[in-house]
DNA sequence: ACCATTATGAACCGTTTGGTTCATCAACGC
DNA sequence: GCGTTGATGAACCAAACGGTTCATAATGGT
């Protein structure tokens, strides 16, 4: 055996998405990706082929372990919807929204890749609403509901980005949760 | 009177704004703004300080000229607020969604006064939304429903990036107006 | 004819971009 | 000690970026 590596492919993602997050793919340069990821930029483009490369990785590992563990407790219903919306304050300062909202904006100068991940995850997350709005037992079509809560979830998130006091997007979500509940 | 200018601010801007509204800032270059406006580097360099100022320009033309004409006609109501959240659609395959709505995935990278240009615009919708939400006469606060009428119109502007077929949008439209009416 | 104004396009600048290569050094097993 | 593997950072590249300048040509009024 040689030298050990020092990073692993997980922790450089994990380090590399709350920077495409912020500044999205183009505004990113592969020098604030070293700085972040604390990995050098010959050791980057051993472990991905380019800037694109990782940014497709992280973006695919953002969706796969985020977002669905909100969605699966018991009981199903309208306390799992609120608290998947109010995944829509981001992280912190620099995480504000949804990293993979984020991203459509940009999806006209990215492979098809991009556009795939993205549209397999909101399947996914519409399937999880539909399952819990299903346990509230309406008249209305769980399905017309789900894609009013994913479609008002994608633009909350984009709100974020206009940092107009936490207080105005509280108020935005309990706007949506008394008129679905009102169903 | 010399050479007379073959260009005026206004076309130059009506010419730019398909432009950064496909591309956004970072990525539309300013050779793509000649061939776009047809008017010479050193014509637009003399018209307007930088990339940033024709942008904010832009910006500001497109909200001051689109949107509001929608939600005025008489009578007021739920037909003029579903015609407005058409406007979501785009005008073709090179302009989805709302131009306004999708800068603000950019107002990290962009002067403050961009922020206000999209939040004053939107604080003007927001109060033509209310009065045509008030036509209706409802039991809920009017506030509460253009909130989630907005931001779900920020959400259905930002899917329009997934190019997801025009049947899945009109169902999503169906979807809200739906909800909305039975309150 | 003359002058003022604009259009035009090439040339140029400094910086940054993504991307590659390479020589050197560090850490491990044997 | 030796060989293998990885870490590191500097050097370098071609291309594109925003931005500026300038000389020339075109178009108008007087």
């Amino acid at each position: 055996m040689g030298r050990p590596k020092k990073f692993n492919r997980e922790g450089v993602l994990d380090s590399a998405i709350p920077v495409f997050w912020k500044h999205g793919f183009a505004n990113t340069t592969v020098q604030h990706l070293e700085q972040a990821t604390g990995v050098n930029k010959s050791g980057l483009y051993s472990e991905f082929k380019d800037k694109e490369d990782l940014f497709l990785a992280s973006l695919e590992r953002y969706v796969q372990t985020r977002g669905a563990e909100i969605l699966t407790p018991q009981p199903l219903g309208w306390g799992n919807i609120e608290r998947f919306l109010r995944l829509g304050f981001g992280c912190d300062d620099d995480q504000r929204g949804c990293f993979s909202v984020n991203s459509m904006r940009e999806l006209a100068g990215l492979p098809a890749e991009a556009k795939e991940i993205i549209s397999s995850a909101r399947q996914k997350l519409t399937r999880l609403l539909i399952r819990n709005i299903e346990a509230e037992r309406l008249k209305v079509d769980p399905g017309i509901i789900a894609d009013v809560v994913l479609t008002f979830f994608d633009g909350f998130c984009i709100i974020q980005n206009l940092k107009s006091g936490k207080a105005s997007s509280e108020r935005k979500i309990r706007s949506l949760m008394q008129v679905v509940r009102n169903l």
